[in-house]
DNA sequence: ACTTTATATCGTAATATTGCAATATATGAA
DNA sequence: TTCATATATTGCAATATTACGATATAAAGT
């Protein structure tokens, strides 16, 4: 015991959690506001931005890539990052949906 | 090693990755989602409702109201669950911002 | 007081995540 | 080819999460 048991939930619900998960982190969130904050994709110095080793960023980076939270293109010697807004808009839609259909109840 | 270095990043940052970590799972996007289905707060059955064990339903439940994404008061024998509208608002705003700001973007 | 019903807590095993040193890979420059 | 730079992978220790049986608590009915 101790893994979840996503088979019992829909796919919809299991990739949801994977998405919210991979953002669950605050070095995750603080790349999230990194990316948003360079005016263009011409990234590479994400180590640098963060308080952590380069293995450990780079693990992170692999987990927002893999969640297709952000994109990287070889650059090169380096790796431009960039954010993927049809993710970021899911995750929008999402929470939007949620506050829409709250509208109606009591609390 | 192997906790997360919260001290490194802002409170903003931490406090998103957590509202973001109590509902990066299966089950407690399924409570969520049942709560809006549920036309008043009269609720008690979330047990029902999920595959999952009463003790693992009930710690579901308790870290979705430590991050106070759910309420639950005291309602006779059960307990009467709802939405938190405020902590819903927070996450739509925070996703509203990440999209905003993506549009003067390349990607 | 006893029983039922609903929920919470404890203890613990299985599994997952976090972080980093060491090392590997891959590209460009000399 | 050799060196430097940027990023990825491996391996492992520390910690956190997930799930549930057993047990506790608490309110309401008998």
């Amino acid at each position: 015991m101790g893994a979840t048991k996503s088979d019992f939930f829909s796919d919809q619900q299991n990739e949801m959690a994977q998405l919210l998960k991979a953002l669950a982190h605050p070095a995750r969130i603080a790349i999230v506001e990194y990316l948003l904050t360079v005016d263009s994709c011409i990234c590479g110095d994400i180590v640098n931005e963060l308080p952590l080793a380069q293995p450990t960023v780079s693990q992170h980076l692999k987990e927002l890539k893999n969640a297709n939270i952000i994109q990287g293109t070889i650059e090169g010697t380096s790796i431009c990052y960039c954010l993927n807004q049809k993710t970021i808009m899911l995750l929008e839609e999402f929470f939007g949906g949620i506050s829409n259909k709250l509208n109606n109840k009591c609390c």
